[in-house]
DNA sequence: GCCGTAGGATGAATCGTTTCATATTTTCCT
DNA sequence: AGGAAAATATGAAACGATTCATCCTACGGC
């Protein structure tokens, strides 16, 4: 090679600078930066056995939801020297496939994924191919597979805890579809709240078509209309908290001295709304960089234990659900 | 092999499957079936020169308008079956430099990046090992490299113009800093629009610290503990449009009776604001895509010219800027 | 002066595909 | 039937790094 020296060097100067002697590492390193050398990543990976990226295989990068997550793999890859391979499913099964498939060949060192279907066999080939997977958002087998989540019951019982303590006894749910976990699931914490406060508590129920501002608009306008309103209400999510926010307002409902409203994930614009939300928040990004470590834990131990974290939300208390500070 | 056939069949079935008779094809799909086998990518990017992935470097996944264009980007690359490779840049120069380096190192099919500084050598230098570069929001050299942005001088135009037509003469423009490109150019759109119009406008300035919502509560706090309020109020992104709602309709001041708001980007929460905000779009998805689109055309085509596509961003107008229609 | 040793450098083998020149078989035409 | 042409299949070379057994050299001890 231009420095007189062999291809076995230079190898050992980029990987293992230790094993040779100074003044060849100088040449050497001197003479790469003239030639602007930049190694082959395909040809030392295919050596190796595996590469250094990682595949993040979300539903959506555009939900704040996911592009958190997003950010918290990333931080940790890159601090590892990892690449993320990003991949969007869209809840469709033949994306998702198809992706599995692109990040199999690619040989990526795991896949960290919100699963549509957590029994897919692509997700156990992957792991039979020696490809660790972690699922986040969901709970997985734990003898086979590290997942992370957040406690969405837990969630909803702060939520139903503070109006409780705040006096309000007609409350009502709004969010759906119910098939959705996690609204079932919030809605199941907020009844174990109720059950639990002994309180002579009545709570209402009333269904969405989905979990966006629309929805709940259409929810705010029925509640005003039906003439005797809740004095609190628990929104599955922001989204759907802002649209009854906003239907309330406007029918001239005064939150939260008339009703006061109770939202779910803190999204930022959770804050800025006409009246500060109070809501649940998930450590969201802390969720990312949770599932990565776990997924470098599974590649780097020899004696590997499946671990299945639980992350605990927190309620932020704002104007919302409180008599408000200002005025 | 295990179907009784060479390693360069399989790969014709493969790759060409036209050249092998069907015969062969499907026995070969079968024992790939039944010996779950998978190509090795690093081996074919190796032979091949070229990897089945793109860099996508942004300056953080979590703001919407790159979340957006993430999107767009990774619905073109995976029509075509490519990979997208995120990377965040927080920017960071060191980020984005050690972020080019690995894409480099992977041979990627080539870089969508929003520079931190345009005429990085890094840059360069990746363009000229043969790497096509496409830069988004930002304008670039037309000898060299493509470009997708979107006009911010149109868009404040577009914005004054409405309030003009609307009969507004004091404004404001609330936004900053100005050494943000976007800023600067919204505000000059905004001047030309009133120059152009030849009417009596007075336009004031205020500037925030940051476009967010904070900066823009500020700023409402000091228009209405002024006395003197504007008609309408532009700001340079809608979290400052949001901040500023905020504070005016909380002094008691109605948007849109008392003041008009402006905003830009028409975020998601634009439409559900309390008052429904007139904002600026760009078409972000799109921009996207089209860079993606740019960057496979310089991959394929042989006889490449570099253009610079500017998109038109287009004005949503809703109830902060005109007399609401509901009540 | 000889030998053992340790620190460095070397180069061939290897990873798993793709590609291409070549070999083999089949088809078709006269 | 014979032979040219078309259709298939083959196998070896190549891609560019890593790895490891081997080799070289200098040095110290006896």
């Amino acid at each position: 090679m231009r420095a007189g020296v062999s291809v076995g060097t230079v190898s050992n100067v980029l990987n293992r600078p230790e094993l040779v002697a100074e003044q060849t590492r100088e040449r050497v390193n001197a003479t790469i930066a003239e030639l602007g050398f930049v190694r082959n990543d395909s040809a030392r990976q295919l050596r190796v056995g595996r590469s250094r990226t990682l595949g993040l295989v979300v539903l959506d990068v555009a939900n704040p939801f996911f592009t958190d997550v997003a950010r918290g793999v990333e931080d940790l890859a890159n601090q590892e020297g990892l690449a993320v391979i990003l991949c969007n499913t869209d809840e469709d099964p033949r994306k998702e496939s198809s992706h599995l498939d692109l990040l199999a060949e690619m040989r990526v060192q795991g896949v960290l994924i919100n699963p549509i279907d957590v029994s897919d066999g692509r997700i156990k080939a992957l792991r039979e191919r020696g490809t660790p997977v972690v699922l986040f958002d969901r709970m997985g087998d734990p003898t086979v597979e590290c997942s992370v989540a957040v406690d969405d019951v837990l969630g909803g019982r702060l939520a139903l805890e503070h109006l409780i303590e705040n006096g309000h006894r007609r409350m009502l749910f709004v969010g759906g579809p119910f098939t959705l976990r996690q609204v079932q699931e919030r809605y199941d914490g907020a009844m174990d709240a109720i059950e639990a406060s002994g309180a002579d508590v009545e709570m209402g129920v009333m269904t969405t078509p989905a979990l966006n501002v629309v929805g709940g608009r259409l929810a705010g306008d029925r509640i005003a209309a039906s003439g005797a309103p809740p004095s609190a209400v628990f929104c599955a999510n922001d989204l759907v908290a802002l649209g009854v926010l906003q239907a309330l307002t406007h029918a001239g409902l005064r939150v939260p001295a008339d009703v006061a409203i109770v939202g779910y994930d803190d999204i930022d614009f959770a804050a800025a709304a006409a009246v500060p939300l109070t809501s649940v928040r998930q450590p969201r990004q802390l969720l990312g960089r949770t599932a990565a470590e776990l997924l470098l834990a599974e590649t780097t131990e020899t004696e590997h234990a499946h671990r299945q974290v639980v992350f605990e939300p927190e309620l932020i208390v704002r104007d919302s659900s409180t008599l408000p500070t200002r005025t």
